[in-house]
RNA sequence: GGUCCCAUCGUCUAAUGGUUAGGACAUCACCCUUUCACGGUGGUAAUAUGGGUUCGAAUCCCGUUGGGAUCACCA
């Protein structure tokens, strides 16, 4: 049978990254078997929500390459794929699952929670007393028009057991499970509900979704049962974690895909990087396309514990990115964090010597904030041991350093570095005695992208010379 | 609190009864170098804990500890 799994958001914001790789799995599983990936949108809590997400969630697939075979935009054989548009479906089986004797009417008032003395919630399992209306009362009081909902029943008893593909067995006793809502007083199914008559009508064989469903997955399956589908495989997936204690949350302003954007982060870069979160290729390789990972996933090396996402490592990742890119896509990519540069950069030239430097674009603004205004900087920069260098060193250089460079007539980087390096020799000094005050000079930075005289290239004849006077003035 | 789940370097992980417990990020040192990076080489660093089973345990079993999840007319 064909493999089909699906992504199931809520549209409720931005794509936070656990979520980004929960679809990432469900893709990949469906992919490396040759099967099908669609997409669904979640909206049965109307009061949830958010106006433009579902374009968020729309955008984020399409960028990192993951392509839905059926959906709500493109339609397919099952459709439609949004919930809210199968609002009508879903009542129907709720009835039927009544007359099958796995769930009943309830009409109960909306629960509240409980709170003892100290402000904790009473957990305590609900014990509906609807459960006992015989059929026919209930259907009178439904036909009379009383607001109900409709909850499931569970009267087995004992344990029940199904098999996770990560977890393996999984066993809790009927007496645990909660008899929950199915059907809302407002006509719209639960997520519970909606989830099981969706997946089977559409065909989904594998379930994918986040470890928090393990204990509730009994539920899913007493339901299968009574409607005598076939249970999916089932594939829980262990959270992304913050830190240690908690979860990666859309509160609290975690990282998103689109903040990682903002800040300079390469879509193929944040995918090869969570798709290690929590799976491993079992070799020692750790960079993936999308379109690798599509030929080598398999669940069977999936993970079961938690995995704290790490930005640092996901930094350099992103910088073995930057590095493999093209110098012009670099380029392209760049060019945005370079344009309030003066008019004069060369900006090509200084891409050049940004790209094996920056790990993301949104350091490059920091890189080269010097460029438009020479910082104020200490003498005491000119000091460096290793490169045998003082402010006397600077003093009796930087005019010489003047001469050169006002009498240079080819304005690059090699004519410039031999210009210099020959001025070196002519006085008896170091390299590093001509060239570490003269990257002082015009940069004022202890750090910049580039030696001395590509900084010269990037700020081009006038300004050099400009920054190297105000250099000699200040030492004077 | 009941139930379920998890536990290897700081982090992501490999090792499915026999390895000097491997790799990557981070960190440290050195080399390269026109600073900083990049690149190269090397180092520090882990099986939470106590019992079993076994010739042999990170690996299997039990307890302990620690952490997470779940118990909504949210998904």
């Amino acid at each position: 049978m064909k493999v089909r799994t699906r992504f199931a958001p809520s549209p409720t914001g931005y794509m936070h990254i656990g979520n980004l790789r929960t679809a990432l799995y469900e893709y990949l599983i469906a992919k490396a078997q040759g099967g099908d990936f669609l997409l669904r949108i979640e909206d049965t809590d109307q009061k949830r929500y958010v106006e433009g997400a579902t374009d968020i969630i729309y955008n984020t697939l399409k960028m990192v390459g993951m392509n839905w075979d059926e959906g709500p935009d493109i339609g397919g054989p099952v459709g439609p794929y949004v919930q809210s548009e199968r609002k009508d479906l879903y009542a129907p089986y709720a009835h039927k699952l009544v007359e099958l004797g796995g769930a009943h009417y309830c009409f109960c008032a909306e629960r509240e929670k409980e709170l003892d003395e100290d402000g904790n919630e009473i957990i305590c399992k609900f014990e509906d007393p609807c459960k006992k209306i015989p059929l026919a009362e209930a259907k009178a009081r439904v036909a009379a028009g009383e607001p109900y909902v409709i909850r499931q029943t569970i009267n087995q008893t004992g344990k029940s057991k199904y098999e996770d593909k990560v977890y393996g067995v999984i066993e809790i006793d009927y007496d645990e499970l909660d008899e929950g809502v199915l059907l809302k007083t407002d006509g719209f199914p639960t997520y519970n509900f909606a989830n099981v008559i969706d997946d089977h009508l559409m065909g989904i064989t594998h379930v994918v979704r986040g470890s928090e469903y393990l204990p509730s997955t009994p539920k899913y399956n007493l339901m299968y049962d009574t409607f005598g589908w076939p249970r999916p495989v089932y594939v829980h997936l262990p959270p992304v974690m913050k830190d240690a204690q908690h979860k990666l949350s859309k509160r609290n302003g975690d990282a998103s895909f689109q903040d990682l954007l903002a800040k300079g982060y390469l879509p193929e870069a944040i995918i090869n990087y969570i798709a290690l979160l929590g799976w491993n290729p079992g070799t020692e390789e750790e960079i993936f396309s999308i379109k690798d990972l599509e030929k080598i996933f398999s669940v069977d090396r999936l993970n079961k514990s938690p995995a704290i996402f790490d930005i640092i490592k996901l930094t350099w990742m992103n910088g073995v990115y930057i590095r493999n890119l093209s110098s012009e896509e670099f380029y392209r990519l760049a060019e945005p964090y370079l344009a309030d540069l003066p008019s004069n950069v060369d900006k090509k030239a200084l891409a050049l010597v940004l790209q094996p430097r920056v790990e993301t674009l949104g350091q490059i603004r920091e890189q080269t904030d010097f460029i438009k205004e020479l910082p104020d900087y200490a003498p005491e920069l000119y000091v460096n041991k290793k490169m045998k260098t003082d402010i006397e060193v600077a003093k009796a250089v930087l005019p010489a350093i003047k001469e050169v460079l006002s009498k240079q007539t080819e304005w690059n980087n090699d004519a410039l570095f031999a210009a210099l390096k020959s001025l070196a020799e002519a006085k008896g000094l170091k390299n590093g005695q001509v060239l570490y005050p003269a990257r002082i000079a015009l940069s004022g930075k202890e750090t910049t992208p580039g030696g001395a005289t590509e900084l010269a290239v990037v700020l081009g004849r006038e300004e050099s010379l400009r920054r190297i006077d105000k250099a000699i003035n200040k030492l004077a």
